[in-house]
DNA sequence: TTGAAAGCGGTACCAA
DNA sequence: TTGGTACCGCTTTCAA
């Protein structure tokens, strides 16, 4: 049974084509692709036939074909860098969800080191996909070969630059002034900043104003640096303490994850947060929220930028001429109880 | 500047073709055709005036265009249910990467609820993918459908029921035997159970095998349901308590996510962790080792298992007569801090 | 509304 | 090793 029947060459058993369909419903070829584009002019009749052959056959369009002519894959491009990063995960959830509602599909790219942006573009190109969405980080050059092979793209969390091209972010900057104004307010002087990766932009982004902040009340701030992820939030934390000889009373970290492992750190030291230190942590992930840290953070709107990306380059890609625009949404600030607020 | 220049018709600024490039380097199309395939016959001074022509031009292959004669897409489309869940974007990356690393590309499908799978699979069969991994729920028939069309497929962490298909799982039963047996040594009798989603195989698979490996011991357990987050990881416990009125020595969790809730429940509570309650979860996710949880879990071997799937899949993309396997990798005891244990 | 035929951008087989 | 040519499966004029 597991056999498969040799059926005889007049019926095709997988992957018919759309002549296989027009034979049996007894059409042209040109009739069966008319019923599968909308907008085409065909009768009902002619329709119902071809539905019912293409049915019975179990035919679908090849999108690859029909990609030659139309020169539009459907396919939208999401690149991001590391998929373990906590924050990247919803991300990369929502975009997915939503571009499927709208009918483009994703060809996802997950990048292991930065070096490798140039053989996923590559790839990029070799597809022919119609946008791309990018949550890595590109060099200008790289920005511009978007440009010059005309696939539109929205940067996500990272700016563009001088070059024409769209992004979305959460505002850096007003995030770190409204985590700094309310601690300096609650009365701490010394403060600690917890640093990205260097390669990544949101991270430079929010220790600089953090350190912008600070000095808008002439303070400044002890840097660590750290790579987003757990391990270096404890040990970034233990640095910190070390290098400020007993005075720390506020740690800035560049993302919740850090401020995670931050906190587990001081716990770990016997040191009472928020009591005796506040830490801080910027993106709002779902571990933030959880009983054991509840972090106090700034949270990105994660679904309204998702779902701006996703808008944007469909609107780009619907008309290229349209132009790009830089969406900078407010992040809100949770108040947990990792730090003390004025 | 802006201004694209009017480029004269004799040269293409945008998406050259592989006849541009062969006007350019004075070749025929067929010569620059197999410049990019490897293995084709040609003479290393053709190959070289024809990569220099392209490199000027920025011509890459159209992998639409080469799809439809080598009928290979290169690309594999991997079907996701929860991204949101902890444990799929780690095996997400590792699947992305290394599907990468071996030149294929991954086209992602993210479900948000189980009634999607149908339009999902319709544009699975458009796209003429190569083959699939699915880390999803199918209906029997739904998998019948891959074997119809001809896609080979993996399944992850599910089986392909007496369907002919290729499946790479971690042992549930092994891992809750494992759990189950030396909390029932270190003296726990009262058992509670913390299910997943009823739709989700992994979730019923480890609630049996916890049942079973209890029922070996002569022992039953109360079920609350839960779903697999953090929130129903609290309320479940919660209710598991309130169920067993005071005699609750031991709880077996679905998962990590619901583990850690229980955690915070049970902080919440006062109950004193591990001393008056064990709580162990199934996974092995990055947060179940911070150090204000150090989960007692059974680590699923993640790596191995996303390498053993990329693997299988590629093999029976290049030989699809190579017969399907199901693959059962054990887990690993990550001894924590969450369970007295023999 | 329909069908015939010319592409779309490559691959693969063929003879040279 | 090369170039010519018939496809691959669909879209899109263009007449009918």
């Amino acid at each position: 049974m597991t056999e498969a029947p040799a059926s005889p060459s007049s019926e095709p058993s997988v992957r018919p084509t759309s002549y296989d369909v027009a034979k049996r419903a007894g059409v042209s070829q040109s009739a069966v692709s008319r019923c599968f584009r909308p907008g085409s002019s065909i009768s009902k009749k002619t329709k119902a036939k071809v539905l019912k052959a293409a049915r019975e056959l179990g035919y679908f369009p090849n999108a690859m074909a029909s990609g030659l002519m139309t020169r539009r894959t459907g396919m939208v491009a999401v690149i991001i860098s590391s998929l373990t990063n906590l924050y990247y995960p919803e991300v990369l959830a929502e975009i997915t969800q939503r571009l499927s509602d709208k009918g483009a599909r994703v060809l996802l790219f997950a990048l292991r080191a930065e070096s490798e942006v140039g053989e996923i573009l590559e790839q990029v190109w070799r597809y022919r996909v119609d946008g791309a969405i990018v949550a890595a980080h590109l060099s200008p050059e790289q920005i511009r070969q978007f440009v010059r092979h005309e696939v539109p793209v929205v940067l996500y969390n990272r700016s563009g630059g001088d070059e024409p091209v769209s992004s979305v972010s959460c505002d850096s900057f007003g995030g770190e002034k409204l985590l700094v104004d309310k601690m300096v307010k609650a009365g701490h002087r010394s403060f600690g900043i917890l640093s990205g990766p260097p390669d990544s932009f949101v991270g430079c982004e929010r220790v600089q104003a953090a350190i912008d902040s600070l000095a808008a009340h002439s303070l400044n701030a002890a840097v660590a640096s750290g790579n987003f992820d757990y391990a270096s939030g404890r040990s970034g934390l233990a640095q910190l303490i070390e290098d400020a000889g007993g005075q720390l009373d506020a740690v800035l970290c560049a993302n919740d994850l850090m401020a995670i492992g931050a906190l587990d750190e001081a716990r770990a030291r016997a040191i009472t947060v928020p009591d005796n230190l506040s830490i801080v942590g910027f993106d709002g992930v779902a571990p933030a929220s959880w009983e054991s840290y509840r972090l106090t953070t700034i949270r990105q709107p994660v679904r309204r930028m998702s779902a701006a990306a996703v808008e944007m380059i469909l609107a780009r890609i619907a008309d290229p001429s349209c132009p790009p625009e830089a969406r900078n949404f407010a992040g809100s600030l949770i108040e947990g109880a990792s730090a003390r607020l004025a």
